[in-house]
DNA sequence: AACTATTCCAACCGCAACAAA
DNA sequence: ATTTGTTGCGGTTGGAATAGT
């Protein structure tokens, strides 16, 4: 699959990755740990450039990566976040734990794009269509969870929201509540902070991490102290894995980490059970919530407590708990670089590195961190 | 069975941001 | 202050798989 000629001096391959090259990565990666990407083909004795290796493991064959069908849950979400941030892929990615962004996008591209158009919704502006557009591009639709945006704007469940979660806002209803909003208003206030391009640009910042900070603000600010559900989208995610939130987050992702590590009874990996993993977990949970995430808002914002960063924080714990993250591992010979689970370190990059490296010490080879440039 | 059209998704490209030299 | 190298992101492309004729 050469899509376009290489001008480079040495041809590098290009297209589709065989898994001898997987392998070759996987194991200099096992050895060296994740990063220096431009130093990884050469040492690795790949015949392709750093950035593809990169994409390479950071698309596909990183362990923790979630595969298979998206639920019905993600999908709720991933919606509900592109209302808001737009094409902002990383950032929606950011709240789908076991989901890169490119995953993201293709979904949104393939699937749910078409889907809403059906509905009536422009996929661009989450409003409704023209009559006419919207007539034309109405058909039935299997099931009832493509919403009309006031379904999109009320996806928590009945109760939840009047109570502890206020209602999930479109990125339009959001821009023109957001003056009359202040702290009493929790989710709304975190809000606030929109920037001019969509993207949310002052929320918590609990996070050293913005992109991943920002929803886990929107989500409920106060509740989450900061708690990032995280992606497997880019290094950032491994900072929020890794625990780096200072304060309460700390805490949190401490905990949420800490059962992850304990997690290691895994008895679904085929990628091609829809149910592995996320869906069957929220299953699980959704005896009294819908989403996780939004579970953990309004459990948390429940307490009302000065002190409910650790409130919240063991609920986050808890509930990643029930994610299952060892579910994510996805079959093949890869499997064995991960039944052991994340790890906690205390400080970002290096941090995710470290723990990339240690899941690779856990099993007895060589957990020597990378990058020595 | 053969061919064509469509869909899906892995991979590539260009750009921007950031850090180090 | 400037240059260089690296990383991350979003848009786009093209091939494989699948559906339709």
């Amino acid at each position: 699959m050469s899509k376009r000629p290489g001008g480079t001096k040495k041809r590098l391959k290009r297209g589709l990755w065989s898994p001898e090259e997987d392998e070759k990565l996987m194991n200099h990666i096992a050895k060296y740990g994740n990063g220096c990407w431009s130093s990884v083909p050469k040492i690795a004795g790949l015949e392709r450039c750093g950035k593809s290796c990169r994409l390479r493991w950071i698309n596909y064959l990183r362990p923790d990566l979630k595969r298979g069908a998206f639920s019905q849950e993600e999908e709720d979400l991933i919606i509900h976040l592109h209302s808001i941030l737009g094409n902002k892929w990383s950032q929606i990615a950011a709240q789908l734990p076991g989901r890169t962004d490119n995953e993201v996008k293709n979904f949104w591209n393939s699937f749910i794009k078409k889907k809403l158009r059906q509905r009536g919704i422009d996929p661009a502006t989450h409003k409704p269509l023209a009559p006419a557009a919207a007539a034309a591009a109405a058909a039935p639709v299997s099931r009832s969870a493509v919403f009309s945006e006031a379904e999109l704007i009320l996806s928590s469940p009945v109760g939840e929201v009047g109570q502890h979660m206020p209602p999930l806002v479109s990125a339009e209803s959001y821009v023109y509540s957001r003056g009359s909003m202040d702290g009493a208003a929790g989710v709304h206030a975190a809000v606030g902070g929109c920037s001019d391009d969509g993207s949310l640009s002052s929320l918590s910042g609990y996070n050293n991490n913005n992109q991943t900070a920002d929803f886990a603000g929107y989500l409920d600010a106060d509740a989450l102290h900061g708690a990032v559900i995280p992606s497997v989208s880019s290094s950032s995610t491994l900072n929020s894995m890794a625990g780096v939130s200072p304060g309460g987050a700390a805490n949190a992702n401490a905990n949420a980490t800490d059962e992850l590590c304990c997690n290691n009874n895994s008895n679904n990996h085929h990628p091609s059970n829809s149910g592995s993993g996320f869906e069957s977990s929220t299953t699980q949970s959704t005896s009294n919530h819908h989403l996780p995430w939004l579970e953990l808002g309004s459990i948390s914002s429940c307490t009302e407590d000065a002190s409910g960063a650790g409130a919240g924080a063991d609920h986050y714990g808890a509930a990643l708990d029930e994610l299952k993250w060892s579910d994510y591992v996805f079959d093949g010979g890869y499997q064995q670089y991960h039944q052991q689970a994340q790890c906690i370190y205390g400080d970002s990059k290096a941090a995710a590195d470290a723990a990339a490296a240690a899941q690779f010490d856990a099993h007895g080879l060589v957990g020597i961190n990378w990058c020595l440039n």
